[in-house]
DNA sequence: CAAAATCCTGCATAAAACCGCAAAAAACAT
DNA sequence: ATGTTTTTTGCGGTTTTATGCAGGATTTTG
């Protein structure tokens, strides 16, 4: 009977961070989650579950309102001017890996903001096939005049407007491109590339064996950071692309990992 | 099963702060809002919407006017008369067509401003599965809160904007869907839908076979014209959808043909 | 100018957030 | 182990917020 007693304290009580990942995961999927719903679900209190979004809330994983929260890539909100003050890194960014694509190339690419810079900078003489599941990327290749676009079907995830799944994955595996270029949210020497999204780090995945060179595009800000799902491991990328220069500290480990840094 | 309950409280209840980025959605699409029809869409009192209104006034976000409210990015009077006549229209033909939209149901769409039209009307409430090609009808599908969306992946056709190719037309036929929606460039009673773009009709060919019921949706103008290449026999519709009431003249030979026209 | 629609203002109410506080649990140190 | 500190959680009471409703004022419309 202790055994008994055990097994629903188990299963009764969640760690804090048990049910921070959770809340997490519904915001995520449901673009919002409401107070209530949160603690009957978990059969904890109002106030709990109010404290875990005020924390979530401070760390900007979400957006706290009156009810429950919401998913804070729902909403174009605040970090809108961090974006405008990092648009010229990305930019810099962006220059430095037009370099590796070259005529008839067949280029896979994820998105996100540095991806969409890549793609809007694409010289108009250049032919190559680019292929992508986000949406916001898709569009942007599409308006180059010369280079081919394959976009990869799935269910839409709606925030990040980017498609995800089984089909997916099955698609770009099917394929070996030339130049695999991802933007990452967070890369350390031990803990590689990881991200916050089970979708996107699945289809990041794929996308890592599905050419011959990895390259991956990032803010410094981003170096040395973590998230919590692990994409691959920082020895896998062949190439890394930041605003800074290649000589600078920061980046010293990664070119002693083997990384040739642009 | 305990998700079950939290997933129909998160589709009944409405937090302010969605409700008022749906409004700002609403608005910079239409350019225009009414109280009464927000009201009535999102099942709140007029004067919710109302406070809603005048908050996002009173950030800028939006023009408070008398009975509703205007975007505020370019107030500039709507030059283009013809523009927002045929805006109207196809508002109708979407009022219509949502009508057969019901919670559960699975519906593959084509592209075009008349679908657009739909997938930006569809009422907050509403839980549907949406397919489809067009990679802005499935953008704006995704803003909606709670419908699924599946974007069909092949090679992009740049001046479209949706997918087409063998790949694609695959995908399609191995769905199976409650509804067919097609926006149609032409229709004849004899020469039946018809469109000018090989692509197109290739995929629109497909969607018409992978439905139990294909919907037309038509600004009246477009019937009994033609265009070189054929998608299906006029019988093939189930249902037609123009602004015109359904008892028109110009309608009667489709309702003989046995189409349901609305 | 009159009727209809829309708005504002205050008020009532229910839900949600906040504030301490104390008990329970976990982590830590001895 | 055992006692101490820290963290986490739940509870009661209070304050704030969100929303609907009723009326009278105001605007639009024909």
């Amino acid at each position: 009977m202790q055994d008994f007693a055990l097994f629903w304290r188990n299963r009764l009580l969640m760690l804090k961070k048990e049910r921070q990942t959770y809340i997490l995961h519904q915001v995520n999927l449901h673009n919002k989650v409401l107070c209530t719903d949160l603690s009957q679900h978990m059969k904890v209190s109002d106030d709990t579950i109010r404290r875990d979004l005020n924390e979530l809330a401070q760390e900007g994983r979400l957006i706290k309102v009156h009810g429950g929260a919401l998913s804070s890539s729902f909403h174009s909100t605040p970090s809108d001017l961090e974006e405008i003050y990092s648009y010229d890194k990305k930019k810099i960014i962006a220059q430095k890996a037009l370099r590796l694509i070259k005529n008839g190339m067949f280029v896979i690419t994820s998105g996100g903001t540095t991806i969409l810079e890549l793609a809007r900078s694409l010289p108009p003489d250049l032919q190559a096939t680019f292929v992508s599941c986000s949406i916001p990327a898709v569009l942007e290749y599409a308006n180059h005049p010369q280079c081919d676009v394959i976009m990869i079907g799935d269910k839409v995830s709606k925030n990040s407007k980017f498609t995800a799944g089984s089909e997916a994955i099955t698609k770009i595996r099917e394929i070996k491109a030339d130049l695999c270029i991802l933007g990452i949210n967070a890369l350390d020497i031990h803990h590689g590339i990881s991200d916050n999204d089970w979708d996107v780090v699945q289809v990041k995945k794929a996308m890592t064996g599905a050419a011959q060179k990895l390259v991956c595009l990032t803010i410094s800000e981003k170096i040395n950071t973590q998230q919590p799902i692990q994409v691959c491991e920082a020895c896998d990328i062949d190439i890394l692309i930041t605003e800074l220069p290649p000589e600078s500290d920061l980046l010293l480990p990664y070119k002693e990992a083997g990384i040739q840094v642009l």
